[in-house]
DNA sequence: ACTTTTGCACTGACCAGTCAGTTCAAAAGC
DNA sequence: GCTTTTGAACTGACTGGTCAGTGCAAAAGT
């Protein structure tokens, strides 16, 4: 009863995120009608609102879940890279790599968390600042470590340099998603590589 | 007749474009009303119709201004450099240099174009892709070129390399501008500088 | 003169959220 | 075993409100 029970409202739960996350990439949070959800989500409408309080909450949530998994999985990447032993550089590029499949598994989710983060005024904006800062920490903790232990110049800014790596490769994944899907990720991974290993113009 | 009343029509769809602008912004274009964007700009509702034909049309026409500005402007910086003799990571740098310009004085419509960039079903969508095309093909000329001159390593990836240089600047400004506003451009631009020349991690 | 803007009432479609009722599997009673 | 009860999960028609777009006569601007 108690477990049967609990696993069927995380399924519906489940579905009900499947089913927004598209439309609301696609469309955005206000052309996206709850109908719409849970039409595709193969539930009735006072389903969503059995499991969740209004509109806002299921996309607030979904909002949750998504970043958790990101910063899981970027956090692991460095843990790992720590772990063999490797530089803070290796852990960058791991971090890379992550991402990249990352927004390779969940491109919808990532289309929405670009499209939302730099709203101002709407009601999840403060649930989003908190999420990003959790995300955005784990690059500044590998690029602080990197400088300390002197394999990353001192000129560096640290909160610059951090979006500035994330904006690299979130634009370059998605522009791989939409533009030209036919390459992999490896493809991708070496070119962004390059760029952070200064081999551009670099000498 | 002819340039008195094409002006006057003129100043009220700038103001419009100005009202649509930041409200889009924030809101999306969804949840944006036309009331609202009458009102903001101080001008009837029957007058944005007697203008643009609908509510889409207002905001194709107000990507299609807004990239146009972009492109020049991005253009200009690489054409400027091209004419003063400079080299082609020059021209790129310069190019970083207008891009955060320009993000500095229109950063609602950047907000509004990375927001609706990826997404996919618009009725805008496709004069998105045109306008991105045109924009992106800027930066890949000077990559070519600097490849050609001997400039820029031979490996480089041009799409990829120019989605994501693009990328960087984007985030990094959005994160200027939403996070540390108290940064100066040239403290922005140095923290870029120094991802493209290859001396964050390089050598 | 003629173009542009105003003000405002109106319509019809659409949509978030509600609620009275249904389903069904597991627990309780016998 | 088998019936009855319980309650969490789900359903979908309905409501109240919102909003894009229209129509038009009068005013303002050039």
């Amino acid at each position: 009863m108690d477990s049967s029970s609990t696993t069927r409202r995380q399924a519906t739960r489940q579905k009900l995120y499947e089913a927004a996350v598209t439309l609301i990439a696609e469309k955005g949070f206000s052309a996206t009608t709850v109908d719409e959800i849970a039409d595709r989500a193969g539930v009735a409408k006072g389903t969503v609102y059995y499991n969740f309080k209004s509109k806002t909450e299921l996309f607030e949530e979904l909002l949750r879940h998504g970043v958790g998994l990101l910063t899981r999985s970027l956090r692991s990447a460095a843990e790992q890279t720590d772990e063999r032993g490797g530089t803070r550089v290796e852990a960058l590029d791991a971090m890379i790599r992550a991402g990249l499949a990352f927004i390779d598994r969940y491109p919808a989710f990532t289309q929405l968390y670009v499209a939302e983060l730099w709203r101002t005024n709407r009601a999840w904006q403060s649930t989003l600042l908190v999420l990003r800062q959790e995300a955005v920490a784990v690059v500044e903790g590998v690029l602080r470590d990197g400088v300390a232990a002197g394999e990353l110049s001192e000129e560096i800014d640290i909160q610059l340099t951090a979006a500035a790596l994330v904006g690299m490769v979130l634009v370059a994944a998605l522009d791989w998603q939409a533009f030209q899907p036919e390459r992999t990720i490896d493809d991708v991974h070496s070119a962004l590589s390059l760029l952070l290993h200064g081999r551009v113009s670099g000498r």
